[in-house]
DNA sequence: CCGACTGAGTTCCCTTTTAGAACTTATTCA
DNA sequence: TGAATAAGTTCTAAAAGGGAACTCAGTCGG
């Protein structure tokens, strides 16, 4: 199968992977995440070809993940903004960085943390059950298809 | 910057995505997660060629986010099994379903939904703080950098 | 007013990766 | 004996990616 293809399926996470699954795009949406707004500042911190940031770039536009919007007539210049449905992956960024910490980090721990300002206190997020509230166990998880018997 | 690289930067994110960032990694191991085991099956559920699905296998043998054992002693056969490490790329997996059941379903809602055993209930896990308990917005977490005044 | 500079891309050429099909190896089954 | 199976490996053409140079519109310094 082309990779092309991939959105096509009916699974969520090849449907989501069509679009963001990419190598590069991950690590544009972490910068968006971080306050990054310019082609130019993706592209240093990034060090990708501008070719591939203009690209990437694009289809988070075209997917409204980011909004491409002036932020100077004269010159024209463009900015990118996460929308509500790019701000909605934050859990996805923040499930890799959270992995990354417990399994890839250097003697020095986690590069960055997170201070929850509701609570004041420096967290790792969890999956939890928003009807138990349990953390969430893999085991604990039963997949069901559409459709299949209750 | 050559993507081989991209794994040397110190972000917990790119180190992440320099083992499963790829574009049809993410894919195996959610086969993985709904049972998968052999290469076969692997194959043919994502028809992928046969030739990157070997070479992804084995990253993630490499990476210990899957055993390769063997099931048969003759003839030789191999399966491959989630270890601790790749159980705990849990939260990843379902947080880039979530986001695909919110944004990209089709008229007949999600694929595939989940029971949780505990409470018997069918969820959609959600981040939460582990401290306070509350569900994670994007605008009240606040980054720190390692060594930050606190 | 002229030349250098800036931001946001495009274009070009060459290298690396990927897709798809065919081939290999070891062993069992009919 | 011949076909089938699982798990790869090898081959070639096509697609994607890397890096540098180029474009374009407007601004700034002298």
């Amino acid at each position: 199968m082309r990779w092309k293809d991939i959105g096509d399926v009916d699974c969520s996470i090849a449907r989501t992977l069509s679009v963001i699954g990419d190598r590069w795009t991950l690590l544009v949406l972490r910068d968006a995440f971080l306050g990054v707004r310019r082609f130019e500042d993706f592209q240093n911190d990034l060090g990708l070809s501008r070719h591939l940031l203009a690209d990437r770039l694009g289809i988070l536009v075209e997917h409204e993940i980011l909004d491409r919007r002036p932020y100077s007539e004269r010159p024209p210049r463009y900015e990118y903004r996460l929308t509500a449905k790019g701000l909605d992956l934050y859990p996805v960024i923040i499930s890799i960085a959270g992995w990354g910490d417990r399994w890839m980090a250097g003697e020095d721990g986690p590069p960055l943390t997170l201070r929850h300002q509701s609570c004041g206190e420096i967290i790792a997020p969890a999956l939890t059950c928003p009807c138990c509230g349990e953390r969430i166990d893999p085991r604990q998880m039963t997949p069901l298809s559409r459709g299949a018997s209750p």
